[in-house]
DNA sequence: CGGCCATCGTTCGTGTACAAACAATCGGGC
DNA sequence: GCCCGATTGTTTGTACACGAACGATGGCCG
């Protein structure tokens, strides 16, 4: 049998009258994100970028040229969700894009010479977004909660 | 100097060149929100419910009857959402709505009967997924983890 | 060479998420 | 009593998120 786990949880054979929505592991990791992306828009401020879009920014960099499912794949969106970011960015010049002739399905992506100059711009508004973001813990704990966040991501 | 924090972070003063997308804590949050969405729909199975329809269902079976916009700040779900999911519900019969005789602004949200049936027979369900969410995590970790993510969401 | 299957990008439909504006109603102060 | 500000619910517009289906291309295998 499995009654063995500590506890915090309700226990795995819980008869379902105990369920405390507060306390569960979905809606603490759904408010959680509501308060990272409420920080990431008041701090990017007028540069109006999107968390997703300025993921997709940081990538662009690091990987120089890349097609959108590539892109999609480092930045874990699907193809579907891809197409309105990169649709956005294009339409703010941020990025180019262009057919790859070896592989004629594929669509290249690059940052355009303004889209390098905002991720240059921006990087360090990120790390202070993620700063804050995790303000309310301790510094000495927040390696050990990213450490089993990450664990959670599968 | 604070260079002494083993290293997760960049420090506070990198000079922007090093922003490594995977460590960030907004980009962990929504993949880990991503997973748990994932394991929510396969463990629902025909029950067709959403995190949020579910969440709405849990908290009318705690409190009875509510307002919208109450049943809103208690699911952390701004009113616009709110009428969404509200009219999923109301269109599945799942829960019901009249005008609250004593403030004619609010429209008093309950349980229909098959909707109390419905969450009784969840509520189950509910537990484990958020159980199997935290599997990657050892049990004698998960306490403090959850403790720590709560703080994250103000 | 000719099918066959995988991949790439696109579109559609549904469901969060939130800002902003709005009409109706309530409450309190004067 | 009346007016003013707050609250309630609604709509509109933008942006994720993903399943499902689609046409086009590519690689492979017989």
């Amino acid at each position: 049998m499995k009654r063995d786990t500590l506890e915090p949880l309700p226990g795995p054979d819980s008869d379902g009258a105990s369920y405390v929505l507060e306390e569960q592991i979905g809606h603490l990791l759904r408010r959680a994100h509501q308060r990272h992306t409420a920080l990431f828009q008041e701090k990017i401020g007028d540069i109006q970028l999107t968390p997703l879009q300025f993921a997709a920014l940081i990538k662009l960099r690091d990987v120089d040229e890349v097609s959108q499912n590539q892109l999609g794949r480092m930045t874990a969106m699907d193809a579907a969700t891809m197409q309105g970011v990169i649709h956005r960015l294009l339409a703010r010049g941020l990025i180019e894009r262009k057919r790859d002739p070896a592989d004629r399905r594929r669509l290249q992506l690059s940052l355009s010479r303004s889209g390098q100059a905002l991720v240059d711009e921006c990087a360090d508004i990120g790390n202070e977004i993620s700063e804050q973001t995790l303000a309310p813990l301790e510094p000495e704990d927040r390696r050990l909660f990213l450490d089993m966040l990450s664990r959670l991501s599968f």
